[in-house]
DNA sequence: TATCAAAGGATAAAATTTATCTTTAAAATA
DNA sequence: TATTTTAAAGATAAATTTTATCCTTTGATA
């Protein structure tokens, strides 16, 4: 169980007891959507506001503490940031894995073919987990 | 203007004046979020429901008539399904861009370092479009 | 330890999405 | 073409999701 007092004030988030558990929850969790996010703090806080929980989700979002995945046909699921990688999402279970994949020879081509200036690539995979298949 | 009276009939939908401008805006708007759209349909028919859009949003996702794409930090815009492509989005005005480039190495390369076993691949590049530059 | 701005909890309000019910109309059929 | 049937539209209520407000509590700084 890592302490992410440190981590939190670099980001100018204030550690306070609910940020370091949503903190654990996302490390140990990997990803989670807000839904399961407070069910999980309801048992650690009892009487913990769902309003904190959207409130620390979209502070530490504004202050890059975590980043948010958009996945097809499903809700939202949050991350603690880190370096940038790409999305396994199993269509069976909604497991949501990371996989590390270099797209910067996506970009160039893509820069190539449009007039646009690229600085981020959002990758999504979709499949079957190995435990669903 | 095309006519999507066989179109959509194909996917099972019923051919309704609704249904034929919901999808002429689509084909000249290219991406568009409910909000948009709704503004819209109320300058063709004075009264039409809130709630015939999403009906129609929804029956049209479900039959595979049109598509959502999810933006980072945006709301969600629909489009007619049409060949697999990825998209551009500026980040300075909104706008999605279409396009078109081949995820086949980058489809086998996640295969080949997970256990998943993958079928589609979802990209949306962030950057700034040439009017934003 | 005292101070103060920020965060938490409770809850209201707003925004978004879905459900229900009645009327209307598209499409199939006679 | 007229009739019948079934699905869709419109109106609106309800549910769900997210944000705002207000007061209390607490973390960070000195
Ligand atoms: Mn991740
Ligand atoms: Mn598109
Ligand atoms: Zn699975
Ligand atoms: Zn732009």
């Amino acid at each position: 169980m890592i302490n992410y007092t440190d981590e939190l004030r670099k980001h100018n988030l204030k550690a306070t007891p609910q940020r370091l558990a949503i903190s654990d929850a996302l490390y140990i969790n990997g990803h989670m959507s807000i839904e399961v996010l407070y069910e999980l703090m309801l048992k650690k806080f009892n009487s913990i506001s769902l309003a904190t929980i959207y409130k620390n989700i979209n502070l530490m979002m504004e202050n890059s503490f975590i980043q948010e995945v958009k996945i097809p046909n499903a809700k939202s699921v949050y991350e603690l940031t880190k370096t940038a990688h790409s999305h396994l999402v199993c269509d069976s279970c909604g497991e949501v894995e990371d996989v590390t994949i270099d797209l910067d020879a996506i970009i160039d081509e893509a820069k190539q073919i449009s007039s646009f200036k690229i600085d981020k690539a959002n990758l999504v995979l979709s499949g079957v987990c190995k435990n669903c298949q």
